[in-house]
RNA sequence: CGGGCGGUAGCGCAGUCUGGCAGCGCGCCUGCUUUGGGAGCAGGAGAUCGCGAGUUCGAAUCUCGCCCGCCCGACCA
């Protein structure tokens, strides 16, 4: 039995089709992930959005321990002098940096302090200390942590004066070994993105011009959003010996050589969550996937009288230690409000399975399971209800996934030429793969011509399919093209 | 940072032009009736009108400065 409700009106939220960025920041603020606050361009953070974070953090966190990396704290504020020495990176990061220039009774300082925009400089200085001999390599840390960047125009996690973040930050004896390493985290944000977040990504490099200020190259995930535009959802760097050379960090060889080391940095931030709003909600609200929803299934008890509320309430305890047991994040909503406002509660905030128990399910021995992707209705014996569960909720994952990698499909053009490309821009949005000849110029023309479609990232094992699509010379790369966040 | 718009009860807004009792809807509280897709009735609480100066007998309303947000550009995770 399949009953569907299509009564796309929802109250107080603001339709997708009707105007994209209100209805993500309604999507955000309703289902109480996030809010404004007082102080200009930072948010707070409310429970429900922390809970997912926390998902983000748990999830990644015991992959990079799986490879021995290792979680410290650097300082928060950094000496101006200490910032300064990487000149490609001070001037990348200079534009948004808050300073510290008085302190308490102190007055005005001697030495301006940065608050931290990112900690390659800190952490470069304070690791030569740890660095002496090839057996102190390779140092593989990481910081969970807040920073600041003074941005001008913020939206709620996809760009805000301080957000928070993971920055590893890893000293290596060799080249070929750092750059593996960038490729092991890039693979690991992959498996984050694409099978925790449910969003499908492209993994690939950043062109010169759009890489990390001081890194030799910069690798990243990339995820469309659904309203066509890609969002930048994790970056992996690779600095040679930029940094440590800066900062001196640098170890005796097997040779009894002094070399410095090579090093990578590499991050992930708060805005996977708003990625997370953007690749999958709809205009009903936000869907969760089921490996990071605070709460994987909301139950909905329904009854009239004392006596009703009583038999749900024992037909309920019949089960839910055994859901818990397998392992469910679930939630029994007992709160003082009517079936259907509950409903609609919690479809706003994306959990992925709805049970709705009345008397018709007590006297059936079922539930009736509601999914959140397609608000089909189903009954459900409750016989191991645990491990039902569980199937449908890997199930609204691998459904999740599938959507979003449909959309991209479906979003996704091949163009040979810079005329087609600018009339696709005209009217679509999505991706568009060109042949690119790798050069800087040709990219900037792509820029201009369509008034900031930015180049995305690029697979360079995957052959350019013809001629550069700006200056007509033999491509190198297929390049995937898009507007972005 | 440039251009435009806005800030009045928790939320959404009217009132501002033309100065004169602080309003509406939703939400909230209490009670009763309700409860399978955002309940009904009755009563009630809640606002230094973004902040600070100024003009005036009198300012939400006029003037100046500042803060915050939104939209469009330039910059960025």
């Amino acid at each position: 039995m399949t009953e569907t409700y299509d009564d796309s009106f929802v109250k107080e939220l603001t339709r997708m089709s009707d105007d994209f960025d209100r209805w993500y920041t309604d999507v955000v603020r309703k289902a109480e992930l996030a809010d404004y606050t007082p102080v200009r361009g930072c948010m707070v953070i409310r429970p429900y959005g922390y809970a997912l974070w926390e998902g983000i953090q748990r999830a990644f966190d015991d992959m990079i321990k799986s490879s021995g990396h290792e979680n410290w704290y650097f300082p928060l504020l950094i000496p101006e002098e200490l910032f300064m020495k990487e000149a490609e990176h001070v001037e990348g990061f200079t534009p948004e940096v808050a300073w510290v220039t008085e302190a308490g009774s102190h007055g005005k300082l001697d030495q301006r302090l940065a608050i931290r925009p990112t900690s390659e400089t800190i952490i470069g200085t304070l690791m030569r200390r740890y660095v002496q001999s090839h057996r102190d390599l390779p140092k593989l840390t990481n910081q969970w942590c807040n920073v600041v960047r003074w941005e001008l125009r913020t939206r709620l996690f996809l760009r805000t004066a301080e957000f928070l973040w993971q920055e590893g930050h890893t000293f290596h004896a060799n080249a070929a070994e750092a750059i593996e390493e960038v490729d092991r985290i890039l693979e690991y944000y992959r498996v984050l993105a694409e099978d925790w977040c449910a969003m499908p990504v492209f993994a690939g490099w950043k062109t010169a011009t759009e890489k990390f200020p001081g890194a030799v190259h910069t690798k990243s995930i990339e995820a469309l959003m659904r309203d066509g535009l890609t969002l930048q959802a994790a970056t992996s760097h690779y600095f040679g010996q930029n940094f440590s050379r800066a900062y001196d960090v640098s170890f005796a060889n097997r040779e009894n050589v002094r070399e410095f080391c090579y090093t990578t940095s590499w991050g992930a931030t708060t805005r996977l969550i708003g990625g997370l709003v953007m690749a999958h909600g709809d205009d009903f609200g936000l869907i969760l996937p089921p490996k990071l929803a605070p709460v994987q299934v909301v139950v909905v008890p329904i009854y009239r009288t004392d006596e009703a509320h009583r038999e749900v309430a024992d037909f309920i305890a019949g089960w839910e230690p055994e859901v818990r047991a397998a392992g469910i994040r679930l939630k029994v909503d007992w709160s003082d409000e009517r079936p259907g406002a509950k409903y609609n509660q919690w479809e706003l905030k994306g959990v992925p399975l709805r049970l709705e128990v009345g008397s018709r399910e007590v006297a059936a021995g079922e539930v009736r399971v509601v999914d959140r992707l397609t608000r089909e209705k189903r009954q459900l014996g409750v016989n191991a209800l645990g491990e039902q569960l569980s199937a449908e909720l890997s199930a609204f994952q691998a459904a999740l996934y599938q959507r979003a990698l449909e959309f991209r499909q479906a979003n996704t053009a091949v163009v040979k030429s810079l005329a087609e490309l600018v009339e696709h821009f005209r009217t679509r949005a999505g991706y568009v793969s060109a042949p690119w000849c790798g050069e800087a110029d040709c990219e900037a023309k792509v820029r201009e011509a369509t008034g900031g479609v930015k180049s995305s990232n690029y697979d360079p094992d995957r052959k350019a399919e013809g001629e550069c699509l700006v200056c007509g010379r033999p491509g190198r790369y297929q390049i995937n093209f898009a507007r972005s966040y």
